[in-house]
DNA sequence: ACTTATTCAGACAATTTTGTCTTAAATTTA
DNA sequence: TAAATTTAAGACAAAATTGTCTGAATAAGT
């Protein structure tokens, strides 16, 4: 779920981009409806990998460390869920390569480039501009 | 790994299909170096939805079903990982859909679909034809 | 009938993932 | 300086996944 927590709280967090200071966790948890602990725990790689900047103490929290127009998705992804995101292959044999593929091989890396060109191409930006204009929703339905 | 695990030993068993008899499982989970429990017990579900027939005693084993012309990926994907494989959502709140997307569900739901179209053309046949030209391999490099 | 080979079924164990809790460190305010 | 607030770090727990083992059922050969 790191993934699926790390994205919702970034989404939230840059779509009040224009706002000052930090946002609290707290708050972030409370109004996503996760774990506290855990979206700490997950916010703090995010803040390890630069994506965004901590704040201890009162009025303290986290904020975007860079312009959400230059985060990509794959990126969050990669510090989400590690390297392999897209390199995982689908039969997982070790040591295979293009010399000697698996059956699926072939049909598995066209999905995944195709895949990863999409994830590049799309930033934070973007996304939070979604849920700034209300066109969509990062809380479940009621 | 039920889907890696199901999808070798299918191709395996598909790749010697003009040879009569049954495939035993043993023998299968030596050459692709999977556990023979887990493997039979992955197998059995293959059974239970009938892509494969068992037979049990001496010179049993397992044998395809049904043609591999007419198994497509997507079908076996479903039988060893459930139905929910490409409806899973990407953020997976619940309760959601076209009226109230979140914030990547055109962007998922586009990569969903072109993944479940080319899955449902490529079939058993086609990836087992692979291994016996020997222009893929099944197991691990040495 | 007996033995052997095989899948079937389900209990059990190990590992990984997911989530919780406690304590420490930092920062602000008074 | 003291108190309050907030993230940091890591131990711990629960749940899900992955893998193992044992015994039963079935079929074939002798
Ligand atoms: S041959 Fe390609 S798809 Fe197959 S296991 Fe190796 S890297 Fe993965
Ligand atoms: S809106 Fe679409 S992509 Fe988003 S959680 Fe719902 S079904 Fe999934």
């Amino acid at each position: 779920m790191n993934a699926v927590y790390g994205l919702r709280a970034l989404m939230y967090i840059a779509a009040q981009r224009d706002q000052e200071g930090y946002v609290s966790i707290r708050k972030i948890s409370e109004d996503l409806d996760i774990s506290f602990h855990f979206l700490t725990k997950i916010l703090q790689t995010l803040t390890q990998h630069h994506i965004l900047h901590s704040q201890r103490g009162p009025a303290g929290g986290v904020a975007l460390a860079k312009a959400p127009e230059q985060v990509t998705l794959l990126e969050m992804l990669y510090i989400l869920e590690g390297e392999g995101y897209f390199s995982e292959c689908f039969l997982g044999l070790p040591g295979c390569g293009e010399q000697q593929p698996c059956p699926v091989h072939d049909f598995w890396r066209h999905i995944t480039l195709t895949m990863k060109e999409k994830f590049s191409h799309t930033t934070l930006a973007e996304l939070s501009d979604k849920v700034r204009s209300g066109e969509v929703r990062l809380v479940s339905c009621t």
